[in-house]
DNA sequence: TTTAATGCAAACAATTTGCAGTAGA
DNA sequence: TCTACTGCAAATTGTTTGCATTAAA
């Protein structure tokens, strides 16, 4: 079985995770928390970041084309709004949504997380009909 | 304005898109294309894929480091539920869900789309307590 | 004819991996 | 001690781009 150890640089990188409210991805991680620890690779980034999605403590949300953001996963769930203009994830608060039923799934699959993903244009990236 | 043109690689790209029922990744795509037009270019699949994307004809499936897979937007629509194990994607009937409301969506936001992923472990993956 | 679309190859960007050294448990 | 974790660099992968050429309209 897995055995996981608490590192330095772990805790650096869940510090990160938990304090940025911008959905940073592996280099914004990166470049953070070198702030403290200077040493740390990217390689160790991304290795750490996947054992804590695997683990189920932080959430991706992925752009094709783009690089990955991280999300750390709070007691509010909320899912996103993503401006295809600008790139720019906004919040959506889930409590307002409808919880969402885990129905018609493929037999036998087991749920352990909703993505739900509102992609369109920002107020300010509205197309102006010059 | 934008000027669109009809060519026979493009033809191809769609035909693969509304033929093929396993969310194909670029790589397929292109490989399905050059069956019949053995001449096609990643490239030139890329740029069909976007503009396709763009139109809003075409959806995208991304998962984190895994190439983005395309899916035809059929009449039904229809979600996805994720295999993280294998990586197998399962399309889910959106009928039976409930509709999903613009609410609490940042001021001006305008939706165009909604990517409602189900993240989880399949039948066959399911985890066994070996 | 006009110019968007193509093929090719090189350029990029994001992520992964091998390996020898470091440091948790 | 034992071995998971790290840093580094090289290797992969996925995607984009520049440019001369081809072919829709």
């Amino acid at each position: 079985m897995a055995m996981v150890r608490q590192t330095r640089q772990r805790a650096a990188v869940i510090e990160v995770l938990q304090t940025s409210r911008e959905h940073p991805d592996a280099a914004a991680i990166h470049a953070a928390v070198r702030e403290r620890l200077p040493s740390v690779s990217l390689g160790t980034v991304y290795r750490t970041l996947d054992a804590l999605v695997a683990g189920g403590v932080v959430v991706t949300l992925e752009r094709a084309g783009l690089a990955t953001r991280y999300d750390w996963r709070e007691g509010t769930v909320h899912h996103h709004a993503v401006c295809r203009a600008c790139g720019r994830i906004f919040d959506v608060d889930a409590a307002a949504l409808p919880a969402v039923p885990s129905v018609n799934l493929p037999g036998g699959f087991r749920v352990t997380d909703v993505h739900l993903e509102f992609m369109g244009v920002c107020d300010g990236c509205e197309p102006r009909t010059t």
